[in-house]
RNA sequence: GGAGAGAUGGCUGAGUGGUCGAUAGCGGCGGUCUUGAAAACCGUUGAGGGCGUGAGUUCUCCGGGGGUUCGAAUCCCUCUCUCUCCGCCA
């Protein structure tokens, strides 16, 4: 959520950077500021009222305490008037302070500006690329066709076990995944992130604070019996450790490392990118979240990035960094990179990672602020966040690109976590 | 799941209808003393909003929501959470 102070003092400029979003803003502007006005001036109507009822009450206090018992009843007349009154006013106030709050809602985060204008992913730039692309034989295999020949994971096992979207790793599948998972949390220590084992159910102040509700509600798993949400990422429950908490200025940057398996519904997807491991309702993934000074943010997105960078390079996998155009970008984000493998057996690109800057956007929501040592002023703090890294997509990833006649080789670094060279 | 107790400021913990945004202790910050530190002593120390250039002023907040009252941290209803005992159990 934008901040509302600022949305009113740079009204043109949050019109014209949503535009990079595809977003008109400007109506939704103009009734805010309108409402905002019209609060506030019943706010104050309602504050005068209700000091003049405090005032009433205390003289009362001291009357009774005189013994002025006549004297008191009649001013309690005048109290209860100023009270009707007040309760009229109220009345119209929560009506417009919801409405307000509704809007607020629906404005998106505001783009950078480095941010590219566009509307698809196929206006997305490509900032960099490295590794190289496996030449691979003629009878190459995609993941799923590995997968079945190794025995190393069984999706229709895991219809029968729960449905579609559910695979079951089995033996060196499992052994892998494993690895992976240890192997990203053990490079995010080295970086200096702290790791925590969060719930992976969230109730519903949580679910709120990162912004899954209400925008994202289609996307979680929900336990209607006892009102939790299945987390859809390790960001829900790593962020919301800090949901209104004001911190010192010399804690910061906090950062913040957690595996956990994701679950999502993916209501709707369907199609071409939904076969094997591509997309699934349950897949593992070790985040990253960082909460910084508003003026030191980027300089930690880079270095997010170059966190990831390095994941993959040492992964020895193809890979090609995106930065996301406004029309891409999720309505959290003010600036976001995606980290895209190359999957050779199905020649395609897979998304494995998007790190992104929210500035304030979250903090807002989470009431996240910090206290600055020389001026004494509470500010909001900045969150980031990226997956560092997302297992599925990853293991298809190796699993292609590393096909050979002997069979699949285990990049080097993770061979002391697998305890296998080969599959 | 059954029975009971409780939720107060960074923490501990008073407060059961009238200057209570809240006694006290600890912690934090500033100062005196000291070569320095500790101890001791003095002072200061919650969050959010409105109005005001400012000093300031005012409203709201004692787990969440609702109610009673001129007036509520204090009474009533309801929800959530925590603790103790019993049951069940990795």
């Amino acid at each position: 959520m934008l901040p509302l102070k600022s949305i009113i003092e740079n009204k043109q400029e949050v019109i014209n950077r949503l535009k990079v979003k595809n977003f008109d803003a400007t109506e939704i502007i103009e009734k805010i500021i309108s409402l905002d006005q019209t609060k506030r001036n019943l706010q104050k109507e309602i504050d005068n009222l209700r000091a003049e009822q405090n005032q009433i009450a205390k003289q009362i206090g001291i009357m009774l305490k005189n013994g002025n018992q006549s004297e008191a009843v009649a001013v309690k007349q005048k109290s209860t008037e100023l009270k009707e009154k007040t309760k009229e006013l109220e009345s119209k106030f929560v009506p417009i302070d919801k409405e307000l709050d509704g809007l607020l809602v629906l404005l998106p985060n505001m783009p950078n500006e480095r941010v590219p204008a566009g509307k698809t992913a196929d206006d997305n730039e490509i900032v960099k690329s490295g590794g190289e692309k496996p030449s691979l034989p003629e009878n190459k295999l995609a993941h799923w066709d590995i997968a079945k020949k190794f025995n190393l994971i069984d999706f229709e096992l895991g219809n029968k076990i729960t449905g579609a979207g559910f695979p079951v790793y089995i033996n060196k599948g499992a052994r892998l995944q494993r690895a992976l998972i240890s192997f990203f949390l053990d490079e995010a220590i080295k970086a200096g992130f702290t790791e925590y084992i969060p719930p992976l159910m969230v109730n519903e102040n949580t679910a709120y604070a990162t912004g899954q509700l209400p925008d994202k509600e289609a996307q979680m798993y929900f336990i209607q019996k006892d009102n939790f949400y299945m987390i859809p990422t390790a960001e829900v429950p790593l962020t919301n450790i800090y949901r209104d908490v004001i911190l010192e200025e010399e804690q910061m940057p906090v950062k913040l490392t957690g595996y956990t398996p994701c679950f999502r519904r993916e209501a709707g997807a369907y199609g071409k990118d939904v076969r094997g491991l591509n997309r699934i309702h349950q897949f593992d993934k070790v985040e990253i979240v960082c909460i910084t000074k508003p003026e030191e943010s980027y300089k930690m997105l880079d270095a997010m990035v170059a966190h990831v960078e390095s994941l993959v390079q040492k992964l020895e996998l193809p890979y090609r960094i995106v930065k996301l155009c406004g029309g891409d970008m999720s309505f959290t984000s003010a600036l976001t990179f995606d980290f895209e493998v190359f999957s050779a057996g199905q020649d395609k690109w897979l998304e494995v990672s998007s790190v992104s800057n929210f500035e304030n956007f979250q903090s807002n929501r989470l009431k996240l602020r910090y206290k600055s040592k020389n001026q004494k002023q509470k500010e909001l703090c900045h969150t980031l966040n990226g997956s560092a890294l997302a297992m599925p997509r990853i293991v298809a990833a190796l699993l292609e690109n590393n096909q050979t006649e002997k069979g699949i080789k285990i990049p080097k670094i993770l061979v002391p976590y697998t305890g296998f060279e080969l599959i």
